[in-house]
DNA sequence: GGTCTTTACTTGAAACTTCAAGTAAATCGC
DNA sequence: GCGATTTACTTGAAGTTTCAAGTAAAGACC
């Protein structure tokens, strides 16, 4: 191993910063790439997309049902686009939409019969996807990553609100 | 630190693939969470978008210019995006479409100087925001998560080809 | 209890993305 | 070199996502 070479304060700068880009760069194609094959699969075996399966999978978790901004929080969309989303699957008989009986402004969506069936054969396909998809890694590193992603996650959030 | 517990083999099966879905949804979600705040940024600053910015950044590698198929390649989008992309971009002054001397089927794609410019200025608030956004992390940490995401990278395009 | 603000959601337009089908040029096999 | 195949890209339609503006109900404040 090398010892790291010094560096003055505006070099080391640089290379943290070239550091940062290739990271975010890396994270990000991996990303892309399980998306997009998880899209695809998605579609082609069951006319769905990445998107629905994504507000199914917060209803599946959710047996009283969830409010439209729930929905929009969860899946990291905007709200219009939620909406545009569970029309759609209300259109394919997969969720129904209620008025909240405390608060009329606010909408239950709630996953039906047909919609949970419809969830639980792609989330079988998913998965499998998923765990192919990272068999690259041992468990353990897995694990690392999994710890590392929460730290990130929390210190986005915690960004945010300020 | 506790011991794992004795698992039968589905049992541990299970584990493993919860883990590896927990795994994927968290990566998802901090990708998703970077990716809009700086597509927000460049549609707010710069009337632009993380495509358009994806698109120009392959180009600022590249000073010969490069082919519609491997910007295709480069941003992990389809074909007909691209062409879309860069037909926007065309239209904004900021890249060339030449058809290429040696193959009069592809069309090489190059970044002018206004293009060029213009992208230096989004590049330097995009790392401001991604340095941000990783400084939860220790340099160590950004290192280790640099490199899990490679084996990650390498496994996915291994498995792409067969 | 009437205004003022906030909250929950919807809408419409425009931007973006994908898919499938199409065009044209290169290459392969003979 | 000529037809068959492959490759590089474009096109058009449909699907998806975002943003900004709008509607309606709830809550806040006197």
């Amino acid at each position: 191993m090398m010892t790291a070479p010094a560096l003055d304060p505006e070099t080391r700068l640089q290379r943290d910063d070239h550091e940062a880009l290739r990271l975010w760069l890396r994270l990000f194609t991996c990303t892309t790439m399980v998306e997009r094959r998880v899209d695809q699969m998605l579609k082609r075996a069951f006319g769905s997309s990445l998107a629905r399966f994504d507000v199914l999978a917060q209803l599946d978790r959710a047996p009283d049902g969830l409010r439209m901004g729930a929905l929009s929080e969860g899946t990291l969309t905007t709200n219009g686009n939620v909406t545009w989303l569970v029309a759609a699957l209300e259109a394919d008989g997969h969720v129904t939409r209620r008025t909240a009986p405390d608060d009329r402004r606010a909408t239950v969506v709630r996953l039906t019969a047909a919609g949970r069936r419809h969830f639980t054969l792609m989330a079988r396909e998913h998965e499998a996807l998923i765990i192919h998809g990272f068999a690259g890694l041992t468990a353990l590193e897995r694990r690392t990553m999994h710890t590392l992603l929460g730290t990130v996650k929390q210190h986005l959030r915690l960004e945010r609100t300020s």
